[in-house]
DNA sequence: CCTCCAATCTTGTCACTGTCAAGACAGGGA
DNA sequence: TCCCTGTCTTGACAGTGACAAGATTGGAGG
């Protein structure tokens, strides 16, 4: 027992850590869900990890820049959460857009805290080619999914209305459920609320 | 020119101040909209008031009281910036919801530091009282306008999804705009705009 | 195998923050 | 006039992000 153990495993704790960058994402994400944004804490990031207050700086230069990183981190997971939800949806645009729509509300449903951070846009680095690549992928799909359900023989502007109400009712489901209301929606089991929600979005985009 | 004039006025501060509470409110609303929620400080405002670190305390106990004050006020203008939006709107149920979405939106993007505040749900008391019944003042005005959406002869979950359509898309919009998203729809100008957002919510609710 | 370099991590410090405790001040009723 | 209660200040403490300087180590080149 000659040393204190912050972490969660028993590693020896060298000098050098191996993977610190990594091992900081994850605690970071933890204490972030754990804690709230707003009680961030580089510090206690450090500490969770079991190194130095000032380790994170070497990685990620100040709390920005890791918060930069979560979000980053937290788009590509957008992506690919819109993706599982289209898994065997069919090829009406409609319903693979109300799919990806519901994919959207799982992840922000899932981790909350890194959902708020990846929108709290004053708190973030948006010069960040990772960050700004992994959200533009994950946004472009959605604009490419809406774009597809307003088909070619109808206007520009219709087209974006539909971006609009789709990506409005996602997102504005996804914050107000993790703001505590829609309480009717989060009190519904998983399988009967992935029905509501993806019900929400066919009669949105009629 | 004996002492120093931090405030905005040059009011010759007495040991008392007098309103000191509103001066507060109306400080840190100004603070919280320059340097966004995640940069608040209480000292700061203290200030920018020209009172010491301390004197909020005594009117809010501790942060989270003044920006529980703050929110609560926020939802009392969110009420009347529904009120507002309805004016000489006719009696369609549909239409009125419809303007009451396009004033949630309005007042999001008037104070968008306060919208993000009032749904942070972490960082305010809501055992407050003046909060609780602010905040369920302006909310049940949707409920009961998306009720008379969705007519009597109609089944209760359907009128729960007629709010939850147009809450989120509100909710949604706002939250969007605020964070520097749906470019074509914040580059139009102002009643443009508001066409557009009418638009949506006609759509959604169809 | 040895040396040394550069990346990695630690220690120490500073200004700033929120909160608490104790004291200074003032206005209004006895 | 006196004092009492609410208002505000001063001072202190622990925690925070950022920066500078030093300690440690893995690995490349000799």
């Amino acid at each position: 027992m000659e040393r204190t153990d912050d972490g969660e495993d028993e590693a020896p704790r060298r000098y050098h850590h191996g993977d610190l960058r990594a091992a900081l994402m994850a605690e970071a994400e933890a204490e972030l869900e754990e804690r709230g944004p707003a009680a961030f804490s580089l510090r206690a990031v450090a500490k969770r990890a079991g190194v130095s207050h000032a380790a994170p700086a070497h990685h990620f230069g100040d709390a920005r820049g890791l918060l930069t990183a979560l979000a980053a981190r937290g788009y590509e997971r957008l992506c690919e959460a819109q993706e599982a939800a289209q898994a065997g949806v069919g090829r009406d645009p409609r319903e693979r857009l109300a799919a990806s729509g519901l994919g959207y509300v799982r992840l922000a449903r899932e981790r909350p805290a890194v959902f708020a951070v990846m929108f709290d846009v004053r708190r973030l680095d948006w010069e960040n080619e990772p960050l700004r690549a992994a959200a533009e992928a994950a946004l472009d799909r959605l604009a490419r999914e809406a774009a597809a359900v307003s088909g070619r023989d109808v206007s520009r502007e219709e087209g974006l209305e539909t971006l609009r109400i789709a990506w409005s009712v996602a997102h504005g489901t996804a914050a107000l459920l993790n703001g505590g209301h829609l309480v009717e929606l989060a009190a519904m089991e998983p399988a009967e609320r992935d029905r509501a929600i993806l019900a929400m979005f066919r009669r949105a985009l009629g």
